[in-house]
DNA sequence: TGTACATCAGTGAACGCGCGTTCACTGATGTAC
DNA sequence: TGTACATCAGTGAACGCGCGTTCACTGATGTAC
């Protein structure tokens, strides 16, 4: 076994300790020290590999958001591309099914901020991996002309409440009012997860999957997605 | 100064010192060391008080749920009651008012649940609060004739979906079709809530008051509400 | 009004614990000639 | 192919730290007679 093929296993066994650590601990209960044992390697070796605590939650954090965007993409691009509800019915079950198969690695991104943690400029750009995959749902569907066109006078005040100069990487040249909408179907879809998985449904949802099929439908049909 | 006096004074003194710390550390970094420090106590006295740091996890989520579901019950009660979208947009309002202005309590209970602590049951009532008041603006739009019927097949498979029997108490005797937009107005209040307060809106939200307002707004029409 | 006793807030020391990080080191793996 | 040197993974001890919780105690506040 060569240095770098050493190095990398090594790497792998690290942030998979991290990643268990995770789901017991939470983010606040990580430590390296932990870390090390699991591993089998003294304390200190973890530093040959992460330079601080910090950059491992780092890690983790990039590591979570590449992990579902690569998943919600590849749903994506399983459909036919002018299948749209399929495609955003296949979004979002990715988005959910993977939050609920890594729950913790999804606590960490999108549940309550890690304190004394800022995010570093790393983090942004798997961050909206998703975002724009729904983005381009409603691109594809406004170009095919598939979308069903709001009353004038919907979405007036758009303009002035987001910016959609920052949103233009993820929904170029979409009509203000369906942007609104895109918007409230991609905070509901993170909304209707996080609540489902932190609990607060209580015993509301008698089949869950049912449940948010559903939900998906209605949201489905809010952007007016054919 | 009587002794009872004196005792709901530290006990307030207690509360506000870990308030102030989740504030700085997160849930996590609660310790009740450093609370005995701020109010001026050896560390072992705090226990007079409250039993384990466990339960003063406990009492900082039940002060949590109640001050909120307070703020939006009065929020809603100052309206008439015939007026329902104000009513919707007051609620709405409230919580989102009450969640900036206390981010970390509000992440206590809408964030990542704090691992190793399991919500007893005294919690479950106070956590009610907020969807309770949201379901009865409902129920009154249903009672006063106001709500927009959804079309015939709206509706389907809610009932096998959703508890309704277990809704009930928030939302008697709602047509199933209405519980499910109900559940996203809902969903979609505290997904934009938690979106926006944990950062993951990036520069998207120019105005995010005006935002909030127009997000509001497409609810009120989705749920029907006059 | 005064005394004897019970209650309870707060003290201070101690328990055993785990943490992140640094540092000088050993020894194995790789590289250059 | 063999030797000299550089690189780097991992060791072990140490630093200073904070934590939750227990326990025997002092001394002040309240209560009963």
């Amino acid at each position: 076994m060569g240095r770098a093929e050493h190095r990398e296993q090594q790497m792998a066994a690290i942030l998979d300790a991290a990643r268990r650590q995770l789901a017991e601990k939470g983010a606040a209960g990580l430590s390296l020290r932990e870390v090390a044992r699991e591993v089998g390697m003294v304390s200190s070796a973890v530093y040959r590999y992460v330079p601080s605590r910090d950059d491992l939650l780092t890690l983790l954090i990039t590591t979570a958001f590449d992990e579902m965007g690569e998943a919600v993409e590849q749903a994506d691009a399983a459909r036919r591309r002018t299948d749209l509800r399929g495609r955003f019915r296949a979004v979002g079950n990715a988005t959910r099914d993977w939050a609920l198969a890594h729950p913790h690695d999804y606590a960490l991104v999108y549940g309550s901020p890690v304190p004394g943690y800022a995010a570093p400029p790393t983090t942004v750009v798997p961050a909206t991996r998703v975002v724009a995959v729904l983005g381009g749902i409603v691109v594809d569907a406004a170009a095919q002309g598939r979308l069903v066109e709001p009353g004038p006078g919907a979405g007036r005040g758009v303009r002035q409440a987001f910016d959609l100069e920052a949103l233009a990487p993820v929904m170029p040249g979409v009509a203000p009012a369906l942007v609104l909408r895109a918007l409230i179907a991609w905070t509901d879809l993170f909304g209707h997860i996080s609540l489902e998985l932190f609990g607060h449904f209580g015993p509301v949802l008698a089949d869950p999957d049912r449940a948010f099929a559903l939900v998906l439908d209605e949201l489905a049909d809010l952007v007016g997605i054919g």
